[in-house]
DNA sequence: GTTTATCGTACCTTCACAAG
DNA sequence: CTTGTGAAGGTACGATAAAC
């Protein structure tokens, strides 16, 4: 959130089967590294077959390397350097960073029917500016927005209205606060951080008390938590706060760490929901703590795929998976 | 050095709905 | 009724950083 990232705009081309027309400089110290201009001749590849990267200048058009801007593009406060990265400080005003909240939250709570373009209008028109105001929208509200009408008003309301009834840990997800993931929600919430008040509340003293959290992860999460509090407190003005289910200790999946990677027969998302449901973790990436990864592929190119046979990590299809989960 | 997690990014296909 | 737009769902992985 907040990150000033340079796209490199290009010349449409195909590379293995897709048109690409934009590729990630990631950061400024990436532009000057390379010395990338605008007209400059680049090399492109994709990497992994998907995601495109600049390579290198093949031929050098225009002198010297693109400067990064010094204000923000959005609400043009002076930015700041944070590492690698240029960031803009004005977190609750800046209105790029109040649309990307907004989507964001919209995302978590996997809010349907409502996309980017939508928000912006809506933010636009002063009809929302909290992610508690969606909650307050009326069809009527969509009548005379472009694009929209009756049918996609009436959809998008009774959505937002079935997301009332909310757990403690998915309002915190939905809050997009930059470092307090889910996994660091749900230790938390274990240590008995489990009211708003308690969260909204805490210290970096008592955050730095957990483990795998120190000074500076804890400093960030506190920052987080008090440059959101309108933002979270207008979600607890429109919402029900609700108990979480309880999770089957006996499940063979439960505690256990799981990634997937290739096709399935169902969704992925299907298959992850089924893993968290039954108590097990999921992660991106296989590691030696991994159990079990789960593919339908008898062999892949993928990191996933190449980690666990490098570590041994145990291999299983989604047919064997479903057998454990019974 | 390794582990964990987040963010950023492209693009395809299908389908629902608005607008004329 | 037709056409166009936009939402949704799906996939992969690199770069990065803090913690361990």
């Amino acid at each position: 959130m907040g990150t000033i990232t340079p796209v490199a705009q290009v010349d449409p081309i195909e590379i293995s089967g897709a048109i690409i027309t934009y590729a990630s400089l990631a950061n400024y110290d990436l532009i000057k590294e390379k010395n990338i201009n605008i007209n400059d001749i680049v090399e492109i590849q994709r990497r992994g077959d998907v995601i495109p990267h600049i390579e290198k200048v093949v031929t050098k058009i225009s002198s010297g390397y693109i400067l990064a801007p010094t204000h923000c593009p959005s609400c043009h406060t002076p930015l700041i350097q944070e590492n690698k990265f240029l960031k803009c400080p004005n977190i609750s005003k800046c209105p790029s960073q109040i649309l990307g909240s907004l989507r964001l939250f919209c995302d978590t709570l996997e809010i349907k029917g409502i996309s980017d373009k939508t928000i912006a209008k809506l933010y636009q028109l002063n009809l929302v500016k909290l992610p508690g105001d969606f909650y307050n929208l009326k069809v009527s509200d969509f009548e005379n927005i472009a694009g929209l009408g009756n049918k996609s008003g009436t959809n998008i309301v009774n959505e937002i209205q079935s997301k009332k009834n909310l757990t403690l840990k998915q309002i915190l997800d939905a809050a997009i606060i930059p470092n307090f993931s889910s996994q660091r929600i749900i230790q938390l919430i274990n240590a008995g951080f489990n009211t708003p008040e308690k969260i909204l509340n805490i210290t970096v003293a008592q955050l730095e008390a957990l483990s795998g959290i120190q000074i500076t992860l804890a400093e960030k999460i506190y920052q987080g938590i008090q440059d959101r509090k309108d933002f979270i407190q207008s979600i607890l003005n429109n919402i029900v706060i609700v108990k979480p289910k309880t999770i089957n200790q006996e499940s063979k999946i439960f505690g256990k760490n799981f990634a997937v990677t290739g096709d399935l027969s169902v969704p992925r998302k299907v298959l992850e929901e089924k893993i968290i449901s039954l108590g097990g973790k999921l992660a991106s990436s296989v590691t030696s703590n991994t159990n079990y990864l789960i593919t339908n592929e008898s062999e892949s190119n993928s990191s996933k795929f190449k980690n666990a046979k490098k570590l041994g990590i145990k291999i299983i299809s989604e047919s064997e998976f479903n057998q454990l989960a019974e």
